[in-house]
RNA sequence: UGGGGUGUAGCCAAGCGGUAAGGCAACGGACUUUGACUCCGUCAUGCGUUGGUUCGAAUCCAUCCACCCCAGCCA
């Protein structure tokens, strides 16, 4: 979906940006040849579940496609099986396409909303000889059906008088017959050898409290049914769906024809987004939070929105991911690295920078006063400058990263080892001048000596040293919990069960690493829920919603690209 | 062995008869008070296969192969 500057050949501006996907150009061509005058489209979720970031691609190509063409998109809760649907889930996915940055203005629908057209369409089909009561159950109907290669066999109730099938009908609504005892199904052709043609189910009895519309019907429309008929209620003109109904077109087309609802609504298929290393049914999603893998949906290793969002991502940079992805309708799996790449390169722009120890090792400056405190001006963002600078403390005790020390360094480490010199970000040039260990020989702390010469914008700050360290001084450091997260799964197809495994036996078990012990900066202190950062050489955070006054908690939304741990990987 | 859909680089993806865009990743190098960022360079004589049409084919035709989807009273 990346733009270029296609001329409008609708003429409705010249030289807007168009996305560039195959459904655009069936729009560009629609919108040219007059088949449709403007375009509208919708998304239509079941509420069933949370969404995830393959919703938001959905949700990025329908409001985007009518944005890049004044058109309108519609928001359409499709709210057709009331045993599996609930209003924490049409709230949370409000929340979550209004967050991603899409507004449907007054334009909210249901698909209830349609519940006394469809009953009257059905009527009319009756009418029509094209639908009839079955008292088949369900069993007898899969049998009946066929197979894929074998045509299906008439149902003995195909050929019912309309005048009886108008009265089941009604007593079908009515109540009169208890769930599951009879369906009401189009006439279509038992032959065809698409199975979605085979007298398809339109009505089910089933006696179960809607959401919205609480005990009215006992009878309930199929989504192959409804959903046209709402598209076409709507002045739907191009449906987009994804791949796994292209072979309900012939059904959706047949529905448009014969109920005649006054529009001509058309279907398009793409193919669903796939991300490696993660799953994204909503059945397995659902049972890593049942099952307590994770912690909830908004967990931030969980790829629905809810998760990222918490996780610190931003809207942002998940519409650049929707966009750079593309829409075909190859079936592909996407590299979540590309995911990261969208995020690091939005938050190198916008996030302040800062300095949090995540593992500290303490250094004391054995040449610079005791009890001295000075602060030190040190750049936001060195990518913008409008980000201006802050005072940061400055003392004889400072802690470092533990891993930013070897004893014995190893060839081409350039950070701090016994005689070797770094600057401190921001500060000085320090010196390790020696060791401090426990009695079972764990460094402890670090003796150094600084060079007041090589103060950061001083005379002799032009002195070169091989290292930067970030840092944080000890008496003005402020404790943090920092939590750190890798991909959810061990392995890039978690989905696979070729190897006849449950996926989540594929859980990576280190997905979450707290650490209680981290340092910051005191720049930090009045850090609030959602506010992002770069913890300077670890990557971007964002403060939880867990995180309190005094009691902060970070997550890590992802690290800066680190290419020492690529050469320590291939030294190895 | 029925029907529908899809094959372009490690992963996405343009291309629509005129001689393979772009992004991610990777790999070199420059710069660097973040081993980040940024910048420069490299990365398909090749478009699932085999034939054919054409001056010319990823694009048209045929053939074969591979993968995905469909037998819910789910969506």
């Amino acid at each position: 979906m990346t733009t270029a500057g296609t001329p409008d050949e609708a003429g409705l501006g010249a030289n807007r940006d168009l996305p560039v996907n195959f459904i655009q150009d069936i729009i560009s061509n629609d919108l040219k040849t007059g088949k449709v005058r403007s375009i509208h489209t919708r998304f239509p979720p079941e509420p069933n579940g949370y969404l995830h970031i393959g919703h938001a691609k959905s949700i990025c190509l329908n409001f985007g496609l009518a944005k890049a063409n004044n058109g309108l998109c519609n928001l359409r809760f499709d709210d057709t099986n009331p045993s599996k649907e609930e209003t924490e889930f049409v709230e949370s996915i409000m929340r979550d396409v209004r967050w991603l940055g899409f507004d449907w203005d007054d334009r909210l629908y249901y698909a209830s909303d349609y519940f006394q057209d469809c009953y009257d369409w059905a009527v009319q089909l009756i009418k029509e000889g094209k639908a009839y009561v079955c008292d088949l159950s369900a069993e007898e109907i899969r049998a009946y059906r066929g197979t894929l290669t074998e045509p299906g066999k008439d149902s003995p109730y195909r050929n019912r008088s309309i005048e009886e099938n108008l009265d089941l009908f009604e007593r079908m609504k009515n109540g009169e017959f208890p769930d599951g005892s009879r369906v009401l199904r189009a006439k279509i052709d038992m032959a065809s050898p698409n199975m979605n043609m085979r007298d398809p189910v339109l009505y089910r009895i089933m006696r179960a409290t809607h959401h919205r519309t609480g005990d009215k019907w006992c009878i309930y429309p199929m989504y192959d049914y409804s959903h046209p008929l709402g598209d076409a209620k709507e002045n739907i003109t191009h449906s987009v769906c994804t791949l796994e109904f292209a072979d309900h077109r012939p059904l959706y087309d047949w529905f448009i024809e014969n109920v005649r609802p006054g529009s001509e609504p058309h279907q398009y298929e793409f193919a669903r987004l796939n991300l490696n290393y993660t799953v994204m049914s909503k059945r397995k999603l659902r049972r890593l939070v049942e099952e307590g893998f994770v912690n909830g949906w908004d967990d931030p290793r969980m790829p629905t929105i809810s998760g990222l969002r918490r996780r610190g991502y931003t809207p942002e940079s998940i519409r650049d991911f929707c966009e750079r992805i593309g829409v075909a309708k190859r079936d592909s799996v996407v590299d979540i690295g590309l995911l990261e790449h969208c995020i690091r390169e939005d938050l190198n722009k916008k996030a302040q920078r800062v300095m949090a120890v995540l593992k500290p090792l303490k250094i004391v400056l054995t040449n610079y006063p005791e009890n001295q405190v000075e602060w030190l001006e040190i750049e936001n963002n060195p990518e913008n400058s409008a980000a201006g600078s802050r005072k940061v403390p400055f003392g004889r005790e400072l802690y470092i990263e533990q891993d930013d020390f070897m004893e014995v360094p190893v060839k081409k480490f350039f950070r701090l080892f016994p005689g070797g010199e770094v600057r401190l970000k921001g500060a000085f040039i320090i010196k390790c001048e020696k060791v401090a260990k426990d009695a079972e020989g764990n460094i402890v702390q670090l003796y150094c000596t600084y060079d007041p010469d090589t103060r950061s914008g001083g005379p002799a700050s032009g002195r070169k040293v091989k290292g930067t360290l970030h840092w944080v001084e000890a008496s003005h450091a402020i404790p943090a919990e920092v939590r750190l997260y890798e991909k959810l799964f061990l392995v890039e197809d978690p989905d696979s069960d070729e190897d006849g495994t449950d996926f989540v036996t594929k859980i990576n078990p280190n997905s979450l690493q707290v650490l209680n012990n981290c340092l910051v900066e005191p720049e930090l202190a009045e850090a609030q829920v959602e506010d992002r950062f770069q913890f300077l050489r670890h990557g971007y955070f964002s403060v939880d919603p867990d995180s309190k006054p005094g009691a902060l908690v970070f997550n890590r939304i992802v690290s800066l690209r680190d290419s020492w741990a690529k050469i320590q990987k291939t030294a190895q």
